[in-house]
DNA sequence: CATTCATATGAATTAATCATCATATGACGG
DNA sequence: CCGTCATATGATGATTAATTCATATGAATG
């Protein structure tokens, strides 16, 4: 495999960051817990999956530190790591807006781009 | 296929933020443009990758404006949007110093996980 | 206008990631 | 200790994304 990342770098660390955050259902995840802290079966009701999906999909985000846990009782509770969060989404937010301000590809997900060329 | 992003909620736009930054190769560009402005053969040549994968990875970043194109005569410059990239490194710097010190399974890259468990 | 330099494109293979289902763990109540 | 509520795990098939190779475009130069 390539070794195109320089070793102990930013951008070594940086691609766990982003692949971690770059899933429909971790965003769902994300976005709910921005509004208040959850265990996995709101969760997943919430964003009508499978348990075992959300579950599965919790594991990177907290082994990431995106969101942490603290097991009160049989529950476990989610909760955002706002401090980190929150200035990643409102970065986006001023990039979207200076840089995207139609969206049309920008930063759209355009799904099978129907017809584009 | 599954509606998880509330429309026009951040992070729909989220999605193609970050699954842009979620790859090495893109992420090695974006490393090298960090330093300066270079040309497609350039960032080839120094990530030790063909011209045409680094065309391939430079589209989506451009698209994502997180690359700019300026033509000088036959040669195209690419060049990083510092106002959103460096921001976002700095958060991401900041969380790892302070949620991942040892770094051991926060954000390293530990492909196959050899032998863990 | 043929050649070379610089970059882009497309199709096809390969690789990585996800969702899914079935099942396991674990804690508590009765 | 049996049931059930809450969550996690593992294996596998499916989906999506990335790399590669071959080739195309395009602009400048002799």
């Amino acid at each position: 495999m390539n070794v195109i990342l320089v070793k102990n770098s930013l951008s070594e660390n940086c691609h766990l960051f982003f692949s971690t955050l770059s899933n429909p259902t971790r965003l769902g995840i994300v976005e709910l817990l921005r509004e208040a802290p959850r265990n996995v079966t709101q969760l997943a009701e919430t964003l009508h999956q499978e348990q075992s999906m959300i579950s599965h999909n919790l594991k990177p985000l907290i082994r990431c530190r995106f969101v942490f846990v603290e097991k009160k009782w049989r529950e476990h509770i989610y909760s955002l790591n706002r401090e980190t969060m929150e200035p990643i989404f409102k970065i986006i937010d001023n990039h979207v807006e200076k840089y995207c301000p139609s969206k049309g590809s920008c930063l759209k997900i355009n799904k099978k781009q129907t017809g584009e060329r």
